[in-house]
DNA sequence: CGTTCTCTTGAGATCCCTCAACACCTGTGG
DNA sequence: CCACAGGTGTTGAGGGATCTCAAGAGAACG
């Protein structure tokens, strides 16, 4: 299960390690950041393209921002969606390395990326906040490795929707209804596939009963569990049902 | 070209932005963790494994330790390479995410989880550093991402080749030859592919000319900037040689 | 009621995987 | 010196998962 967004929005009471020992890193964050104007981002928009100077960096406050890399010819890989909470163009770089594009009408805070070495120096809570987030993405991207490098397509859309269902359920629920926010050329990007890859394991995942279309963006799924399950390899998975 | 290990390296002159406008953390990073005392580990031994209980992160002194990730049948992914200078183990969770392997007989530093947060408090420059090193870690595993889901099996390994080409090659210089510290299965779980397929990727690209093997493990690489420009679309590099 | 965008489905091609055999190298022991 | 075994790398044949190309079905919208 991805852990985007998590990160201000989970108390650190489960976890006892390191730089979650409390919660100010929650409010420091939120402080500084809020002070910042909000800024609207109609779907479709971009924050920043690949290759651009690195001005700020950004809170989303409600929407959903997907990172993308692109190869020469046009090929697109979809790296991470950053949803409220999650933060924006935490690099290390003179330039943007990739391109932030709005999934959807999106409102974002941000702040200027020479403002951020002060905030770290002088706000430790701060820096904590930066780098506990900057972690939980590494390690979502690191499951997103797994899931490209290793899994079959079956098993990438399984995981995706389960991810996306695990997101909007409430602890012990089993059945879960959503809306994708995305398309099918969008999921596709994301899972290193085609769209019609992605179509068609729609189409089989329906057949088998696992999941329920109630329009093309309208998933129902009975067992967020078995789903769970199936997306880490305890279940049956493979094409040939 | 992938940015690990050059943290603690490269100086920050060239880069501008945030976090870098100093070296404090260079040398913060290194007297804190250089107080620790160094362990030997020998090849193949694991640093720690997944599901374990996170309790240090590590500084590479010497060698390459291996991070990977495995599902339930067996198939594994790996998903970086830590090098002198590059550190391990920043997660965000109680457990570790991954398993971290020693590719070679290798030395580490390390400091106890539960004084890191101590340090980013009390000394925000070490903070810093390891937010850098992080973010660092993340660009990579992006670019890698890209690789995965959207190149073929002959950009990956030429993308692969090239990365540690650059490493080894000084600025300007157009003719390298190094060891591969890994064997075909390592850089096949690291690409995404098979050993066959690797393996038969690496004789056309001998038989193209692009790369002589002095040996199996022995790489001479003419022209740097050809194979660079190869990794990243620049040229063809379909399989219709 | 067209137009456009998106999604689905089909047919064929192809890249990569699977299975299998062989080559190469190294160390061991007779 | 040779035989053998185990680990690693290469090559071939065949199959299958996914891609490409193409057409049609829905849905949204003016």
């Amino acid at each position: 299960m991805q852990l985007v967004s998590q990160a201000l929005v989970e108390p650190a009471s489960a976890v006892s390690s390191w730089f979650q020992s409390d919660t100010v890193h929650t409010s420091t964050l939120g402080k500084s950041i809020s002070s910042s104007v909000e800024r609207h981002i109609i779907a479709h928009e971009h924050l920043y393209f690949e290759g651009e100077l690195h001005s700020r960096i950004y809170l989303v406050i409600s929407g959903v921002v997907g990172t993308y890399k692109l190869l020469a010819d046009g090929r697109r890989q979809i790296c991470s969606f950053a949803y409220p909470g999650d933060i924006l163009g935490v690099e290390c770089t003179e330039r943007h390395l990739n391109n932030a594009e709005a999934f959807s009408d999106t409102v974002v805070r941000s702040i200027a990326s020479n403002e951020i070495d002060k905030l770290i120096m002088n706000e430790p809570g701060f820096g904590r906040a930066l780098l506990r987030m900057t972690a939980i993405e590494l390690a979502n991207t690191r499951e997103q490795l797994l899931a490209l490098g290793r899994k079959t397509a079956a098993e990438k859309l399984i995981t995706f929707l389960s991810d996306i269902a695990c997101r909007n359920t409430s602890k012990g629920q089993s059945l879960v209804q959503f809306e994708l926010p995305l398309k099918r050329c969008d999921i596709a990007d994301y899972l290193g596939l085609t769209v019609e890859t992605v179509s068609r394991n729609f189409t089989r995942l329906k057949a088998s009963g696992v999941i329920t279309l109630l329009s093309s963006n309208t998933i129902l799924i009975k067992d967020v569990n078995l789903l769970y399950a199936m997306a880490h390899g305890g279940e049956h998975t493979g094409p040939h049902d």
